[in-house]
DNA sequence: TCCATCTATTGACGAACATCGATACGTCGA
DNA sequence: TCGACGTATCGATGTTCGTCAATAGATGGA
């Protein structure tokens, strides 16, 4: 079931995936998974290029399962990167994509500069 | 039971409410809200200081309990405000809490501009 | 090959959430 | 005062989410 755009198109309307990306970053523990990310404090095998699994437990007092299952839901949101290197997955800040997600943010409170201005709107002469 | 901040102190720890504010536009009625608050199309009793409840219930396709739901959210993490007049709501969009948490987002993406800059960092000299 | 280690998946459970119908509250006009 | 109208709250319901123990999968070393 694809709703697809609804009937009106709106001026502006957010990013359909926006709502999930937020989401993604709506809870505490995968809040302060990213905050570790950005400045990982090495542990056991992290290093300059990513965290990996193991650390991010320690740090979060949270079991394997629920560490493994953050990790997923940020890969998938597509703000994190993970990358298996042996026996262990090490995890990389897509910062890119946090600045994308920011700016969308941004662009949410401001009137959009519209890309496309169509000509204008008919006018509301709805019922007053 | 309050946990508090973990033994080890973040470098740059997100905001506190910072989940719960993402939280509040972690769902895609309340992102249409927000949408439709930056660019009213006055239907009812809408103007350009506010939108009326009513208003948002036909654009949202929700019933008016979910809507005053939503709203109720919006208005308690500081992204909308609620002014009553006469027998009508008006919400307003309030961009300068939208500005903060698109700004908190950035910073969470950067290694933070740290408030009280330490020395500098050591180097990373953990065991690999 | 076998074992140790790290990670992913499964299944289950309780909490939180989105939604609605019914109803109470507040305000305005007659 | 009373009814109409917009809003808020309550109670119920089905779904999603966060969490863990158990277990399977993947990888490297002995």
């Amino acid at each position: 079931m694809n709703p697809g755009t609804p009937n009106l198109a709106a001026p502006a309307a957010p990013p359909a995936d926006l709502a999930a990306r937020l989401k993604a970053l709506a809870d505490p523990a995968r809040l302060a998974i990213v905050a570790f990310l950005r400045e990982p404090q090495a542990d056991c095998c992290s290093r300059g290029d990513g965290v990996c699994g193991c650390d991010l437990e320690g740090v979060l007092e949270l079991s394997q399962p629920t560490v493994s299952h953050h990790m997923k839901v940020l890969v998938e949101a597509g703000l994190v990167h993970a990358e298996r290197r042996g026996r262990w997955v090490y995890y990389e800040l897509d910062t890119s994509a946090l600045e994308a997600l920011s700016e969308d943010l941004r662009r949410l409170g401001h009137v959009a500069p519209v890309l496309s201005r169509p000509t204008d709107r008919p006018g509301s002469t709805g019922k007053g």
